[in-house]
DNA sequence: ATGACATATCGAAGTTCCGCGAATCATCGT
DNA sequence: ACGATGATTCGCGGAACTTCGATATGTCAT
């Protein structure tokens, strides 16, 4: 069985990944985007339903304004830290939100913040 | 009456706060030995009950094992993101959480991550 | 095989954060 | 008024973060 009240060492380490991960304005931004994608991005371009497959990095970097090799980065330290997924369709890199772990992540922050 | 959908840059900078305050280990552990202070801090030295009145730093500082000066920084810090209220007795500061805040604070995040 | 294009990784410069000790401020006894 | 005690503020060196341009990898056409 789990021990469901006190904040294990391990949860903690967890929440602490994502809370380093977000204490940016750009990837809490971007986090943001990604709950909207067809209405923050374009959306003719790409074949797929941006939800099912995510919105690749160029697009990401245009909206942000930033360097590609920054945008690249802090999409992976997202999904370092689980927030989201990335799938690669041909060259393009397609970032969505994970939204099942985020769920949890707000289930564990109710219990043990 | 509140704008409840799209989360407003405000509300943004406000998690955006929350967030820096969290990413870092010790102010995380400090927020949740605050759960239940009289478990994690000699209870016979205060008058008052720890619930009430809060903790103060002398106690947070030996438990952390850091300088005084970097918890009474830590301290403000949680202070001013929202996290935590203090209340001065004589010489002694008492850091307390901030419980409406704090589930105010979880509220926006099931809604506006 | 060779370009062209999307993304990832690698230094590097500037900024912010971490944690400390020293100095300062506030409050209580005496 | 004075010293002792608790807390905050200040200045510092070192570590981590931010953002960039340059380079490397991977993939698609030709």
């Amino acid at each position: 069985m789990t021990t469901h009240a006190r904040p294990s060492s391990d949860t903690s380490a967890e929440l602490l990944d994502v809370f380093k991960a977000l204490a940016n304005p750009v990837r809490l931004q971007l986090l943001q985007w990604l709950r909207d994608p067809e209405h923050h991005f374009p959306v003719a371009e790409g074949i797929a339903d941006p939800h099912e497959v995510g919105v690749c990095v160029s697009h990401l970097q245009a909206k942000t304004g930033l360097a590609q090799s920054t945008v690249s980065a802090y999409m992976a330290s997202l999904e370092r830290a689980g927030l989201v997924r990335s799938t690669r369709v041909g060259k393009w890199t397609h970032y969505r939100r994970d939204e099942e772990r985020i769920a949890g992540i707000i289930d564990l922050l109710g219990h043990s913040l």
